[in-house]
DNA sequence: CGCGGTGTTGAGACCTGTCAAGACGTGTGG
DNA sequence: CCACACGTCTTGACAGGTCTCAACACCGCG
């Protein structure tokens, strides 16, 4: 049920049949998510982090105007608030895109897992230095990029993401966002994202029809977000 | 020399005496940079970190033509890039904005310094994701707050990342950036840059001379930047 | 059958970028 | 001591990318 987990792990770092026991063996509690379902609200107290089996979620900030910014993806086998172990709340929310399954661990197995495994407190460090590396490429998309720029880039990374878990077929794969949704990631406005995809569609790069994106050209597409897979640290080594 | 670091660290924690003098045993050696030197160049291997001791340092990311965004501004006490210490290698630039002074600290010292103390494995794992917080925080800035607000932002969070280090003096730090600097953070051109500093300037926000940003008014430039402080974590806790 | 969510399109406004030129201060070499 | 180069700041005119507002098509679902 935490395949996906491993499978990102290993992607990255060597693993051990006792290590993974031991990570099975902290979850304390399987959950259903409901699309828009909030997990997390920003300045909550938590003491438990939650690992994600199936569906996407996403990490948002609010502006007081009402304006809101996705800042990260998550898909099966992140760990989408494991910052908050150090953090103890967290500066944004964390919510379900769509039915999504979860598992909890609850901080103070995170604890003794930590405690008993130094090796695993590296991977899990590793974890939270790779979601911020993940930010900031999107810091770069939104500072830099052009709206197409973006785009292209954010089906790049969702490309390689899924496909390190299994969840690519040939060059597509399930894409559950609406417009609005993509928006809010790109920092643009629906209709702005309409056109744009319009143009990467006319360019003949995609295909995005009932939920599933299809790469018809992965390297024009790479070509036009300036992709450069680094920093998803898809090499494997001691961490 | 390791001041500002311990101010920072217990702003957000309690360090006892024993964990100070491993901390500062753990340094190998002090370097000088000058403006402009790389520390870390993308994709490096590393098997150091780097603690700012003096002056200014920033991260950045390069885009194929040319086009430069910095992700983070780097402090006295800062660990520009603490992150590699998992990550082994980086997927961005490291380099002084300013003449600095730095302390080097070979990552073996930091596996030990952690398997002895679990507890500063927590607090530099903390380090990391308040990093992390503050790139989240600039996510939300380039998608979401006009040049303006982008701006505002910015002085506000120097003036309370600069304060519990004690290097405001009432309301005002010294601020070395160049406005081409400050259009690298925020996703913008310098013409713009110098126009958007105007309109601070106009509304009697802010007063910046002799590199010298003054705060004129605190309140109205946290409104306009819609500015909470939340992200900074500046609350002492066990982490 | 009607409704809400989603996707699409058009027209015009506005924010920010581009290009170009000049002012100013500082340091350097002659 | 002056002449000059260079980096930085400033300004203007114009272009272009993205937003806003509004309307409509489409579809699945209650």
């Amino acid at each position: 049920m935490l395949d996906a987990h491993f499978l990102k792990l290993r992607q990255r770092d060597f693993i051990t049949a006792d290590e993974e026991r031991a990570i099975r063996r902290s979850v304390s509690d399987i959950r259903e998510l409901r699309p828009d379902e909030v997990l997390v609200r920003a300045g909550d107290e938590i003491d438990v982090s939650t690992l994600l089996i199936d569906g996407w979620m996403a990490r948002s900030k609010l502006l007081r105007g009402g304006q809101r910014q996705i800042t990260e993806l998550h898909l099966p086998g992140d760990f989408p608030d494991l910052h908050s172990f150090t953090l103890k709340r967290l500066d944004h929310d964390v919510f379900a895109l769509t039915q999504c399954r979860v598992a909890v661990i609850p901080h103070e197995n995170l604890v003794r897992l930590t405690e008993r495994f130094p090796h695993l407190t590296r991977v899990y460090w590793f974890l939270t230095n790779l979601d911020a590396a993940i930010q900031r490429e999107w810091t770069l998309s939104l500072g830099r990029r052009s709206a197409k720029a973006r785009m292209a880039h954010m089906f790049c990374e969702l490309f390689y993401r899924l496909k390190i878990i299994g969840q690519t077929r040939e060059n597509s794969f399930a894409f559950p966002l609406t417009q609005a949704d993509i928006a809010e990631c790109l920092g643009l406005t629906s209709v702005h994202i309409n056109r744009t995809l319009q143009a990467l569609r006319r360019a003949d790069l995609v295909r995005l029809a009932d939920r599933r994106l299809t790469i018809l050209d992965l390297e024009g597409l790479l070509k036009a977000a300036d992709f450069d897979a680094d920093y998803l640290y898809l090499d494997r080594r001691e961490r």
